[in-house]
DNA sequence: ATAGGGTTAG
């Protein structure tokens, strides 16, 4: 059988990869010149199965390649992302075989490449050439303009285009054309609502021509624009639910930091999803923007059984739970999964370690930490924006304010996240002096500070006491930059003035608030009083606070604290009656410490840990060495009112004293001792550290639950302002 | 022979 016989025969076939093989084989052996047709088909064959290389071998030998030929090797140099070779075919073809067809191609091709102005300059070309341009024309050549309409007269001029066409009835032409207005409305230079009016118009004046994509693309707009009402509205008038719609929805919720709204949605989709079946959530970018609204909102255990539910997963869904379960404080948990991650032989991308390290700052675990950075250099992720944010944040947690600075001075880039991550590691340390020089340095390069960099530097001001500083920071927040204090501001403010003993001037800055104090500013003005032994104010506060937030433990300790330093013990015992009756449970002291990569951890009192009981007979010999140099336990802290033997005890069993000894007992001499507690460092521990680092001659860092306390030769870095 | 509109993270 000759090779046209089995060409013709084979024809409608050719689509098939082995009808197409056996075709070819039979060319290479008889060394027979297929007909135009079949050559054709060939060429199309080999762009389609990307043999680029053969299908332009094929091509040559065409004498006169017809347009088909060469707008089938056009589109597949386009779709491979050689723009160069496509454009030279384009234009070697003479005008008399280009048609619409092939500037569709070429337009295409432009537009992918992403060179907007090209397409819409052989736009205009093919036009005044005299081709008419059809739906294909319109839908890429919009697609184009996406790329760069700046202004609204850019979509003005080809919205006219269409509607002197007529194209507008076209579905794909309508959005194409709604979606060049979107991408236009987040351009500096327009008023994004006027834009965002204009695609609505289309969107209300269409219903002819509208489609699903229509409807998303028009919400989709909305979310992109930050007008979310909007949006939400038009999700709710949906009769059919659009998965895809639903999905920009939930992302733009997470986006703007509307969690609850997220997982709102989020939840109802799983649920029509999967229960209903009336949402068939079958693909995976679905499953994903469902458990980003569940780890965004902290449901931690529900988002786990999401995860576990999905019926596959990709890089993005191991990354969003690995940085969910760090974020929410489940260091472990998020080193747990980056690892069985690596088991599955998936490759974590740069986002994915930035969760990992994440959790090695929530669990103070610098073995793990150290590890994951060299890998990170291994990986070239060291570049990575979020990678080296992520290791300013472990280093600074882990104790090591030099090594964030260094990898702060080290990133290619920084961003205003960068910023605010290494002031706020100078500021926990006790730097508070640095962390405003830095601070200062930021505005010197033009870098915009927001409204974490003002908590943060408030923060600072008021761990150093800085409190002339921190007072002009506060008020050029407003003045210069133009941002609203909030609540939150306003908090560390009054911290800061309270620690001071300012107490008349907190109470101006208080009653100078727009609205009503709540928990944040009374427990600023308690942490004051605390310091102060303000019992009128302190009392006043806690009262608040027991019923604004009466679910919360450290109320009832501070008071009864307050109540045990006075020595009312009935008071105390008042306290300490309510927070029974109320079912408030205290949280445990927990402390721990790193030890040959494995933490270990201590509870107060701890009858757990394995070495405990001569963890507890090393502190008494250290007790005695410290007594000749001066300390005295301070029974102030304990709450019961026991004989003061058993006071002293009481206080030896702090979970903090057994990590910081257990540190000494088995780290190398001369290592520093880095102990982490859930809970804010207790008065006595705080002086026997100091005492402890002069005998054993060693530096202890601990990390409480709100900074840093370097002791070294008797002294501490606070300065015993915390 | 050509594309096409909508969704995924810190």
């Amino acid at each position: 059988m000759d090779v046209r016989a089995m060409g013709n025969r084979y024809l409608a076939q050719l689509s098939h990869p082995s009808v197409a093989r056996a075709v070819h084989a039979h060319i290479i052996t008889s060394g027979f010149h297929p007909f135009p047709l079949l050559l054709n088909r060939l060429i199309d064959h080999y762009c389609k199965s990307s043999n680029l290389p053969y299908a332009r071998h094929l091509f040559d030998k065409i004498p006169k390649p017809d347009i088909v030929a060469t707008t089938s090797l056009l589109s597949a140099y386009s779709a491979s992302g050689n723009i160069q070779l496509a454009h030279r075919l384009f234009t070697a073809a003479p005008f008399t075989i280009r048609d619409t067809v092939s500037y569709n191609a070429m337009i295409t091709a432009f537009s992918h490449s992403h060179d907007g102005h090209a397409a819409l300059k052989l736009f205009t070309q093919m036009k005044r050439h005299g081709f008419v341009p059809d739906p294909f024309t319109f839908s890429s050549v919009l697609g184009a303009l996406s790329l760069i309409a700046e202004e609204e007269r850019h979509c003005q001029q080809l919205h006219c285009e269409v509607l002197k066409w007529g194209a507008l009835a076209v579905p794909s032409v309508l959005n194409a054309l709604m979606s060049s207005y979107v991408c236009c409305a987040s351009s500096p230079l327009v008023d994004s609502s006027l834009l965002m009016a204009a695609a609505r118009k289309l969107f209300d004046e269409a219903p002819a021509s509208r489609d699903e994509p229509s409807w998303t693309t028009i919400i989709a707009g909305y979310v992109r624009n930050g007008d979310l009402a909007a949006a939400r509205e038009l999700l709710d008038g949906m009769t059919d639910h659009i998965a895809v719609a639903w999905n920009a929805m939930i992302s733009g919720y997470v986006h703007r930091g509307f969690y609850e709204a997220a997982f709102d949605l989020s939840r109802r989709m799983h649920s029509l999803g999967i229960q209903q079946d009336e949402m068939p959530v079958k693909d995976l970018v679905s499953w994903n923007a469902i458990l980003s609204g569940y780890v965004n909102a902290r449901r931690i255990e529900e988002a786990n059984s999401i995860f576990r539910e999905m019926p596959e997963r990709s890089l993005l869904t191991w990354t969003v739970m690995i940085s969910g379960l760090a974020q929410s404080g489940f260091g472990e948990e998020g080193l747990k999964l980056f690892n069985q991650m690596k088991l599955e032989r998936l490759e974590p991308c740069d986002y994915a370690y930035a969760g990992a390290v994440t959790s090695c700052a929530v669990l103070g675990s610098l073995d793990n930490g150290q590890q994951l950075h060299s890998q990170i250099i291994q990986l070239g992720h060291d570049s990575s924006l979020s990678v080296g944010n992520a290791l300013i944040t472990m280093y600074a947690r882990c104790g090591l304010v030099e090594a964030a600075d260094t990898v702060f001075l080290t990133m290619p880039y920084v961003d205003s996240v960068s910023w605010n991550a290494m002031i706020a590691a100078l500021a926990q340390h006790g730097h508070g002096i640095q962390a405003i020089q830095l601070y200062e340095k930021m505005l010197k390069e033009d870098i915009l500070p927001d409204r974490i960099t003002f908590l943060t530097i408030l923060s600072a001001c008021s761990h150093a006491g800085l409190v002339k500083e921190g007072r002009h920071y506060f008020e050029t927040m407003k003045s210069r930059y133009g941002i609203t204090p909030e609540e939150d501001h306003y908090a560390r403010l009054i911290d800061l003035l309270c620690r001071a003993g300012l107490f008349l001037e907190a109470k101006n800055v208080t009653e100078s608030m727009s609205f009503e104090p709540g928990a944040p500013i009374w427990e600023a003005l308690l942490a004051g009083c605390r310091i102060h032994g303000n019992m009128e104010l302190g009392t006043q506060a806690a009262e608040r606070l027991l019923k604004l937030i009466p679910q919360q433990d450290g109320t009832y300790i501070t008071l009864s604290n307050m109540y045990a330093t006075l020595g009312q013990w009935d008071e105390v015992a008042r306290v300490r009656q309510l927070m029974r009756e109320r079912g408030v449970k205290k949280e445990p002291g927990c402390s721990w410490v790193e030890v040959e990569n494995m933490v270990h951890v201590f509870l107060v009192d701890d009858a757990v840990h394995p070495e405990v009981h001569a963890v507890y007979k090393y502190l008494e010999q250290l007790v005695q060495q410290m007594r000749k140099l001066g300390y005295v336990p301070d029974t102030k802290y304990v709450l019961h009112d026991m004989e003061s033997e058993q006071k002293e005890y009481a206080l030896s069993t702090h979970s903090e004293k057994l990590a910081v000894v257990y540190g000494i007992m088995k780290l190398p001499l001369g290592a520093t001792i880095r102990v982490f507690k859930n809970l804010r460092i207790c008065g006595d521990c705080h002086n026997a550290f100091k005492f402890i680092s002069k005998v054993v001659e060693r530096e202890i860092v601990v990390r409480d639950r709100k900074r840093f306390h370097h002791f070294r030769n008797g002294e501490c870095s606070c300065g015993n302002y915390w």
